[in-house]
RNA sequence: GGAGCCGUAGUUCAGUUGGUUAGAACGCCAGCCUGUCACGUUGGAGGUCGCGGGUUCAAGUCCCGUCGGCUCCGCCA
């Protein structure tokens, strides 16, 4: 049988009680965690999400509770009027904040009583945690698990901390619409029917960007949003197709006056976890990070930087009989990475390195072990000397092991930036206790695309080009120099923080010919420019003040002060890596008469 | 679109060269137990080896396909 609540009232959370309690009578609701039944008395470990509290029901003292503690089981939810009592010092349990009190029962409620559940929420020695697929099957019991419940709560208090900063420097929070319009460029959008306007379709936002440039073009200075967006796009361990981030736009300001704010809003929410950052974060171009690191995104907790070897080589005797002389022929790049003390990585893990290397595109990996002698595949092309000198100009000492990757620009360095992170998890490189963010700056305006032939915006249409390059911007595009485009450099910038691109952000485009002359750029003709934009060009010509922002990702900020890769681990209902929801069993079918209403007919395949 | 790893009691895992009745721990159920806190202890129940097909005298084990999970490449302005 079942009790009711009544009027009963939690007078304390199962993590709130201390010493100074005892002798106060107090009543307590929760899951029961575990019990330990010892007959003629029994421990109930009560669990709430502020910590789990040990009720004592002694048949005894209390023999109506006593039967209630006896019929309740895992899960079961409970409430208990009791009073604090200390524990004797042989019993106290050091490993939790009220191990010293315990709860002696005079009342037991059996609130609802629960099934065994299909996993354990506790791993128990060297148990693993039930698969990942169950777990989110059952999201409601996986977010019971302490971890869990202490992930979402510092998330929490991320987004609250973020408010109360952003709110201090007096941006205003604004609120835009799910519902907007489809624009092709860039991700895939999430479209929505329309029932009124049969044919066509809103789609949700993948950022608020236009409407947000929107507001500074109607006066509103300094905005905000906790923003949710959308993009129907593969995923990865960071990445879900909606997620949310932290969007800001101001007018007036420069590069360095938006970097305050990013520093600001870091250095905030990152005290959450007695974590100092810097006042003014390091600042890097996006050139120096691609040729030092390999990436836009370096992780900045441990060095073995990227040594560039092209030129050794190039003047190397052999060099035209060696394996390297097709890729430097074809304006290729000889690249490599110093591993310290590694000089005996075995036949085996080398060849995993080179399997490792090549899911990047790249034809292989070689290297040269640097001992008393150099043992290198190359020793065939190069003579000891040369070998010696190689690991020299990589910076390499006695001991080190020198892994290099020859070919194209665009293969060596992503390939070798990845086994970097690689081997710095696998020899444990990375103090998980620092925290390293850094400003990447003056990121290209364009791409060149190899397969299309063609330059793509690197960043969103909107962005502005620096004023430097803005000569080399009108002469590409007016003068149909296209090759030029390739040097244009943007006012746009990330804030990277161990690795994890947190926040991007650039200067706009304010005036309506700069902005045209970009949509040329992008090969987007006047009509379709006015047809998808036109609203926006029209208002870039009634004081469009100069402006720019940047948008944070939530889920990343949160990843890095939970301490998990995951994203998953920092939200309450995340989809699995093929978009589907395995609690609701999302997405699902729509009744046929939802279809009609829509115009919409399913073609299968 | 492509690649890798994984799928065996409720859960986490083991399962040898293809071989006879598929094991362990935890959990669950029943009993005993006055200080546990991963309680202890005695006993018990519990299996579509993801699914489909094939090879074989014989398949958890080998082969093919398929589904699902995770990770990565492509993709993510």
């Amino acid at each position: 049988m079942l009790d009711l609540l009544g009027n009963l009232q939690r007078t304390h959370s199962c993590g709130s009680l201390r010493e100074e309690h005892v002798g106060q009578t107090v009543v307590l609701m929760g899951w029961v965690a575990r019990k330990r039944d010892f007959g003629v008395f029994t421990f109930i470990d009560l669990r709430d999400r502020e910590g789990i509290t040990q009720i004592v029901v002694s048949e005894d003292f209390a023999p109506e509770a006593h039967t209630k503690a006896k019929q309740a089981r895992s899960e079961y939810v409970i409430a208990v009027k009791g009073e604090v009592v200390a524990r004797s010092p042989e019993t106290v349990n050091q490993k939790i904040p009220t191990g010293k009190i315990e709860v002696l029962a005079k009342e037991i409620l059996i609130l609802n009583d629960s099934k065994p559940l299909p996993f354990e929420l506790e791993k128990v020695g060297s148990q693993n945690l039930a698969s990942e697929e169950l777990r989110l099957k059952y999201r409601y019991l996986d977010l019971r698990r302490p971890q869990l419940q202490r992930n979402l709560m510092m998330r929490a208090q991320a987004i609250k901390k973020i408010r109360e900063y952003m709110d201090s420097l007096g941006f205003i929070e604004i609120e835009t619409p799910i519902l907007l319009k489809s624009t092709p460029e860039g991700a895939r959008d999430f479209i929505v029917p329309s029932r009124i306007y049969r044919g066509k379709f809103f789609a949700l936002p993948q950022s608020p960007q236009i409407l947000k440039q929107i507001c500074m073009i109607a006066g509103f200075d300094k905005y905000y949003q906790i923003a949710r967006c959308f993009r129907d796009e593969d995923l990865r361990a960071d990445r879900q197709p909606e997620f949310t981030q932290l969007d800001v736009e101001m007018s007036f300001v420069n590069q360095e006056m938006v970097y305050s704010v990013i520093e600001g809003v870091f250095r905030s929410v990152f005290r959450l976890i007695d974590v100092e950052l810097p006042e003014k974060f390091p600042r890097m171009t996006y050139n120096e990070a691609i040729e030092r690191f390999g990436t836009d995104k370096p992780d900045l907790r441990f060095s073995m930087e990227l040594k560039d070897l092209t030129e050794s080589f190039k003047t190397a005797e052999n060099i035209a009989s060696s394996p390297f002389a097709s890729a430097l022929q074809n304006g290729g790049m000889v690249k490599a990475i110093t591993v310290k003390g590694k000089a005996d990585y075995s036949r085996k893990q080398l060849d995993e390195l080179q399997e490792f290397v090549k899911r990047y595109g790249a034809s292989g990996l070689t290297w040269i072990k640097f001992l008393e002698e150099t043992q290198s595949p190359l020793a065939k092309f190069f003579s000891p000397e040369k070998l010696t000198e190689f690991a020299e100009k990589a910076e390499a000492e006695k001991g080190d092991i020198v892994l290099i990757v020859a070919g194209k620009k665009s293969v060596v360095l992503p390939a070798l930036g990845a086994l970097r992170i690689e081997i710095a998890k696998r020899e444990n490189l990375i103090d998980k206790n620092t925290y390293k963010p850094v400003l990447i700056t003056e990121f290209p305006m364009f791409e060149y695309n190899e397969e299309s032939g063609q330059y793509e915006p690197a960043h969103h249409p909107f962005t502005s080009p620096m004023d430097e390059d803005l000569e080399f911007f009108r002469r590409a595009v007016e003068k149909d120099e296209r090759e030029l485009l390739g040097k244009v450099r943007a006012k746009a910038y990330d804030a990277v923080i161990n690795g994890y691109e947190c926040a991007g952000g650039s200067i706009r485009i304010h005036q309506r010919e700069i902005q045209e002359l970009n949509f040329k750029a992008i090969g987007l003709s006047p009509e379709v420019a006015k047809e998808r934009f036109g609203f926006f060009l029209e208002a870039l010509e009634y004081g469009a003040p100069p402006h720019g922002g940047f948008a944070a990702g939530i889920e990343r900020i949160c990843m890095i002060l939970c301490g998990t890769e995951n994203i998953r681990d920092v939200m309450a209902f995340p989809k699995t890596s093929s978009t589907q929801d395995l609690m609701m069993d999302s997405p699902g079918k729509v009744d046929e008469s939802q279809l009609d209403e829509l115009g919409i007919r399913i073609i299968s395949d």
